[in-house]
Formats: structure tokens, sequence, C-alpha cells
DNA sequence: AAATGGATTGCCCAAACGTACAATAGATAG
DNA sequence: CTATCTATTGTACGTTTGGGCAATCCATTT
């Protein structure tokens, strides 16, 4: 029978065992190692490449969090199967995973067996992702989809939560205050509301400014 | 040797299992059952009025979370040490958890043993509290005092979030539009900002209002 | 080449906004 | 009791906002 040598990453010392424990009675996966954050794992990767068939990591961690660890192997070219345990169902969070190159996305919540399958699966190269987690992709896409805002009318939507006036903005992005007004107008559309006010809550509230 | 009975509450089955593993060492402490939820756990509590000498329980839950689980406690009169285990170091998680009733908060990535003493000495009566937590709500509440808004500040500022002209306001909380003004001026300068864009893009950060 | 559609801008205007000055009434402090 | 403070409201004024109408420019389509 193969074996799976898996890596570990989580900070908190209760998941980690948690795994263990998990993991103990079934014989195919061997959890070769761990750490307590991405720095830690990346040291153990760069170590010796090859020693592990899959890392089972988490999103939110000190130092390190796990889509950086993500990215960085990504830029080193280091190719190995990663599997992203999470306890938020954010679309925001799954997303990034999965664009910094996580193989699966598991919830923390899952069920014993369902996450030794996911293990086992993802270990040989596929890639899973629960039909809940799916729903909630495709749901934010959609939300995205429908309040569309172009780059323009994004860097306007930035500035209104700053506080600027029209034409401050005007001046700010070199373009007429009108013109400001015009893009105003057409946010305002998208996203279904009447004034500066509604759309800074609505642009915080929908994440799409950062802050 | 005393021994103490602990319920432990938690959706994820990797947490429990770690709890377990962790206070399989420590023969004083007896993992007399376990819930998935709050739910679940007031059954248990019920059923049993004195069969705990101490609940450990996650905040987020599906069905019903930490929270209202240890408000139904409370609702109902009964006194068992309750002690918070949470990932997130939410000044607002804590607060409603102690505010709830629990007698201790711990960070769940907290050290083996610090988590076996907390256990231990919550079972006994005592309330414990991080140092790092405490400071959290310190910084909580000066950041509260700092930008204090009367309930009428509060009242308007939720109406100008949802987007409400002051004549509207005016006219919803029975005063004139010039004190919805007055008191548009006084938050102002309470949140240091100039106008109601950034009114409400500070009230959503800060938190002031229910979104 | 002609047409269609989106982006940009100007002019205009009513409504809303933010604020200064000031008056009144009620509460609190001395 | 008097004085001070706070909350409320009125009048007024300049600024900002949101939007209607229309011209211009540029790119894509036909």
């Amino acid at each position: 029978m193969e074996q799976y040598r898996i890596l570990i990453v989580d900070d908190h010392p209760i998941v980690r065992e948690g795994l263990k424990l998990i993991f103990e009675t079934e014989k195919s996966i061997i959890i070769e190692d761990e750490a307590s954050n991405g720095a830690e794992a990346l040291a153990l990767v760069l170590a010796e490449t090859n020693k592990f068939d899959l890392i089972l990591l988490d999103i939110s961690m000190p130092v390190m969090d796990g889509i950086t660890f993500l990215e960085q192997l990504k830029d080193r070219g280091i190719s190995i199967n990663t599997m992203v345990l999470t306890t938020s169902d954010d679309a925001d969070d799954i997303q990034a995973a999965l664009q910094a190159g996580a193989k699966s996305v598991l919830l923390k919540d899952a069920a014993r067996k369902e996450m030794i399958q996911t293990v086992l699966r993802t270990a040989k190269g596929e890639s899973v992702l629960q039909p809940e987690l799916q729903h909630i992709l495709q749901a934010k896409r959609k939300l995205q989809q429908d309040s569309l805002l172009t780059p323009k009318e994004l860097s306007v939507l930035g500035r209104i939560v700053k506080g600027s006036a029209s034409k401050e903005i005007a001046l700010d992005m070199g373009i007429s205050e009108r013109t400001v007004k015009a893009h105003l107008s057409s946010i305002y559309q998208k996203l279904d509301v009447g004034s500066r006010a509604e759309a800074v809550a609505c642009a915080i509230v929908r994440k799409l400014v950062t802050y």
C-alpha cells in the first residue's frame, strides 16, 4: 500500500493534536512533520524539497499566514500538493487560497471521514472542493459581476470613502468634476444606492475598497 | 486528589479530539461529555444539572453559538463554571462572552500547559483572563470612550449609514432638522471627520453601528 | 465609410449639506 | 438664587451634491 508523507501547518497545538489523532487510524497517512506557521513550514520544505507528498495548512497564522506561504512556494517554483484547512467559509479566503495555488480547500468542521478522503485524494494530485464552498464562490462571483465597477469607478469610490469632495477627486485624477459626477451616478446605479453615504456603507460591507 | 468533570462544546471534531489528547495526561481532568453546539450542550446540562464542574466552549458554532448558550444558562439560573475558548482576539467577542457570564476566556493558540492551568483554576471557580486579552479589552474601552457618542447621536449616525437625509431623520426622530444637523456637527467633531461619507466609513470600521 | 455605443465634458438648477450667529429652555453646580 | 452648561431650534448663507440635457471624441461594429 502506498503511503503519503504529510506536513501539518497550524498555529494551534489543539488542531495539530486533533489532526494527528484523526489520521492515526489511517495507515496510509504519515504525519511526517509539523510547523506552527508558514515561515517554519517554508524552512522545512526548503531543507528537503521531496520530503512531503502533501502540505495541510491553516490560513490565519502568525509570522507568515497560509496564503503568503503558498505564494512563496509558487515564487520558488516548488510544486507540492497543498490542502488548506479553514474555519471561515469566507469567499475571499477561499478564493485567495485557490489563487495562491492550493489544490484543495476543506472546512475544519468537516467530518473525520471526509477529511481523510480529501487528504488522500489531494495527496494523489486531485483537486477537491466541497460543494458548499463551490456555492459560496459562485455566489460571490455573481455578486461581484452584478456590481462590477470599472477601474475608474473603483478609484472614485475609494476616494469617496476617504471623504474627498468631487472637486478634489477631479483634481486628483486629472479629470473634470463633471466626469467624477458621471462616474458617481454610474456607481450609484450599479450599487443601487442614491448618495455618497450609502455608497460608502455598501463599498465597505461588500469589500469593494481596501480600507 | 480532586477530579473535575468537564463538558467540551465545539463544532470542530478536530478541536474536540485535540482537547481530549491534551487533557489525557492530566488525571484530575475528566472529559465527562462533549457536544458540537450550544443546543446539544444545553440539553446535556438540563438533563443533569450537577454533572459538570466546568464547561469548555467555543463561541462560533452552528445552531446555537457559545454566547447564546451562556445567556440561556443565565436565564435559567444555572450556575456552572464556564470557560470560553476562542480563535479570535476580537474585543467584541471577548466582551460578549464575559458579559454573557463566561468565567474565563482563553485563546485557542494557548500553550498546552496554560490551557490545563486555566481549566483547573476555572473549575475551582477562579476567573482567568490572559494579560493579552485584558489589554485588548482596555484598548477597546479607550477607543470607545474617545469617541463616545450620545444615544441620540448614535441614533442619527445609524440613519446616516442607511442613507437617510437630514429631513427624513428629523421626521423619524420627532425633532427639527436643525437639531439633526447639530447632532451631526457634534458627531463630526467627535469622530474627527467632516462629512457624512467619512462618518459612515468611520462608524462601520469602528463598529459604532450595527450593520 | 457609416453607425452605434461608451466615455468625457460643459452648463444649469434644485435640493441637500455644513456651518456661523443667536435665542430659548432646562439641568447642574456653586 | 445665580451662573454656567447643555440640548434644541430658528434664520441665513455659501458650498456641495445629484442629475437633466446635450455636444464631443474615440473605439468597435456593420
